[in-house]
DNA sequence: CCGAGGCTTCTGGTATACCATATACCATCG
DNA sequence: CGATGGTATATGGTATACCAGAAGCCTCGG
């Protein structure tokens, strides 16, 4: 049984083809992980895909890489204007509190969820994913360790979602993390939010430690909340509306 | 500066054509409604779409359609099997239940919104509109008046969403809704629903009046997670795990 | 020197042809 | 008669050609 499930051991026990992987997938991991990658928000300018170019680079026609950019469009990565460009999009300030509303939704929902339903088992690894970052060299946050700790934010954010058991939960949150990544840089240098953030998920994995579910929902809810008042507050690095010249505010509008 | 704000009254003051409107999204909008509009629990057997059949219907080329039928596969309304065909998705129970847990976290979060900022005319607004329902006919919800509770009842949860003033959460909760909609008439026969749901209503509009976000946002989650506890009790009649004919059948028999 | 108008080029949108494989049917062979 | 392997057809995936509109450049007239 080399690999578990539904698989009777054959005498010819190849591994099965991906023949599900097609080069419109191939494309869409590619262009996602790039776009991950770079650090949006760095660049003044507006950065433009260009169907063409990407089409020879990755060595697939056209076709496969709008099929892609239908998907990254439809998640808010790119915007396409018809005859002018596919451009990497930039939330604005208003957006971005909005996707952390919507996330502070969702993991207190999560942590609801964990409290009632999660193994002790993951509890504890959730505890020791804290510990073993906090107990680093003395108590102090300071300095470099705030990309480490960036790192383990995340991390523990995504355990607990996963942790809920709803996947859905997982695949909503997906994307707004990939938001967040490309501003948390900048969020986490401010108002020592580093330090405050450890004490508040340790007052989170206690809470579901005695499986209080409200507590555990609250903690999260008002945690996440509190970087949207954050970024409400400080984040006018931010664009604070749409592009200028859009071809078409009509819609925005309506 | 020729044309600065939203729509400066020109002298030729023409709607602007929609040069925005590509075929890909008319034949989205028309797939979408189509899906919506049938009712997909009821057929049994699988509904499969066929590219060169609606694009015929459609008059339009292969092209759009399958960028639209990109999009409605990524929302989960089609699932596409390479060289099988391409099949109107039906939601397991479980993907229903986690469905109906996210509404509920969507929702209950802006329910606090609403009772956080809303202005005091829509909370009116919002009692209006529960209130011009069971005015009717004494007080009594049974029979036909049923289909017509199914509509307000969506409405009702909308116009939190919307008064929300949350572009993110009316749109993630958008396509929740059509799902809800396509099992509602099942649900809502069953355990006295519609006669429960009223009364969660009304407590939710008292709570937003009071201006109580914590008992608002209590209120909605409980009133939606019963939804889902109801499903979870009762909703045998949903598919249980995946397609059986899975793509790829062949190693099972191997 | 400057602006208007047209030309060139660039870019996404669409149509179409072709490809590879899943499926069903069928001929063949034991 | 049943199993097996070939084959026609159907269907989604991909490549490519062409279209229309937008941006920039360039010329030409004032």
């Amino acid at each position: 049984m080399t690999e578990a499930g539904p698989r009777p051991s054959s005498p010819l026990d190849m591994p099965r083809l991906d023949t599900g992987s097609t080069f419109r997938d191939l494309a869409y991991a590619a262009l996602k992980r790039a776009i991950t990658a770079m650090d949006i928000y760095d660049h003044a300018h507006e950065i433009r895909l260009d169907e063409r170019r990407l089409s020879e680079g990755l060595g697939v026609s056209r076709t496969p890489i709008r099929e892609a950019m239908t998907l990254l469009e439809q998640e808010g990565f790119v915007r396409t204007l018809p005859r002018r460009g596919i451009y990497i999009v930039r939330k604005t300030k208003r957006e971005i509190v909005e996707m952390i509303t919507v996330w502070a939704a969702l993991e207190s929902m999560a942590a609801r969820l964990v409290a009632l339903n999660a193994a002790d088992g993951d509890i504890a690894e959730l505890r020791r994913l804290m510990d073993a970052f906090h107990d680093g060299p003395d108590g102090q946050t300071g300095g470099e360790r705030l990309e480490e700790y960036s790192d383990a934010n995340i991390a523990f954010h995504q355990a607990i979602i996963r942790m809920s058991g709803c996947t859905l939960l997982a695949e909503l949150t997906e994307n707004l993390f990939i938001h967040m990544r490309a501003i948390r840089k900048i969020t986490i240098h401010q108002d020592n939010r580093a330090a405050r953030s450890i004490v508040d998920h340790m007052r989170i994995i206690e809470a579901l430690e005695r499986r209080d579910p409200e507590e555990a929902a609250r903690l999260a809810r008002e945690h996440t909340l509190g970087l949207a008042a954050h970024v409400e507050r400080h984040g006018d690095f931010l664009h604070t509306a749409r592009d200028t010249n859009a071809p078409v505010t009509m819609t925005q509008t309506m």
